[in-house]
DNA sequence: CATTTACACTAGCGCTTGCTTGGTTACTTA
DNA sequence: TAAGTAACCAAGCAAGCGCTAGTGTAAATG
């Protein structure tokens, strides 16, 4: 077995899984389903993968790896105002949304079919990510942009934009960036 | 087979299986399961329901109409104004998003494993109570109370509202209400 | 040239799944 | 007291499940 390597061929295979835990969900896509869609039998599935959970914990870091990245690449590459910054955190929450959509839904409602383990380790991921938008947050209360509630306006705000992924229509007028916009402009004390 | 009737014991099962089906998803919850969270033996069910299926949908279906019930009831019993209109329907969506935790969880995370038959029936239940939020937003809206695209608030607000299932805690100090105010209070123009 | 590595294959084991069958029990109604 | 009905059970079937064992082969490596 190939064992935790990141193998392109690995990769591949997990893009193809995040589509089909999708499509189906997890619990409803069999071994046999991800080798069918891969081009292999489902036994050299195993091959790459030790069990069905790694698929799994390997599509969700994936996925959240690269919000990570691309929340650290908005702020940096951002004017240092609070107002910018809300904005850039949300314009890079939607654009990761919608780039790894796969990745994301599964992470988002597939993330309590991980084994302890697995949950234990993505959620350091998780947390570094939420402790971004935090920090962001505080910042823009402090500087009298929204008012209320640090923890409950994180959670509307979080709330809104990954439901967003229930309805965004990608081939609509819409941009994700427009959706960002919006939602900021609804939320500032004006 | 008890075809499609209310009988109390029947209401019974469902809430027994709205609850499994919270805590181990659909798929993952046998008919084994049921049974013994029930008190009978599993092909004792198919006394009670056609199928699985019929249980699933069962569950929503208990949980859209209260939700309808509570909605309506919230509208006619407070002040004519947009504002206090705004604030009873938040107020009501959480009300019985946490008095029917259970149901509105499935109805909300489980909605893609009903079978299309099942689907097209309460899809209509779900338009209705849309159509709802949509008037009261609408209402909203004209009087200046709120700005924004009507299709994307309401995206917006009902996205914030129904993530809360996710990390609300009812053994908290907030009240679902003071969730309801503060995001309103949130999203209000002032 | 010999060996290892990466990747794929076939075949199937052991188990669980949703659901059916054929019948029994407890209660209500005529 | 007889008939009807709702509720239940023991047993099990056919299908499908995740996963393993063992083998073949072509390319990379010593």
């Amino acid at each position: 077995m190939n064992v935790m390597n990141a193998s392109p061929r690995r990769k591949e295979l997990t893009r193809l899984a995040a589509q089909l835990f999708v499509q189906e969900g997890f619990d409803r896509t069999t071994v046999r389903m991800l080798a069918q869609e891969m081009g292999i039998k489902s036994g050299s599935l195993f091959h790459h993968f030790k069990d069905k959970q790694e698929i799994l914990a390997a599509v969700i870091e994936e996925g959240t790896q690269n919000a990570l990245g691309i929340a650290k690449a908005a702020l940096q590459s951002c004017p240092d105002s609070a107002e910018a910054r809300l904005h850039a955190m949300a314009r890079a929450h939607l654009e990761t949304l919608f780039a790894d959509r796969n990745a994301h839904v599964v992470a988002l409602f597939e993330w309590r079919r991980l084994d302890p383990a697995a949950s234990a380790h993505l959620s350091h991921l998780r947390d570094a990510y939420e402790a971004m938008w935090v920090e962001v947050i505080d910042d823009a209360l402090a500087a009298g942009l929204i008012h209320g509630d640090r923890f409950l306006v994180s959670r509307f705000i979080l709330g809104a934009l990954n439901w967003t992924v229930r309805w965004y229509d990608p081939n609509g007028p819409r941009t994700p960036d427009d959706l960002a916009d919006e939602l900021v402009a609804m939320i500032l004390s004006r």
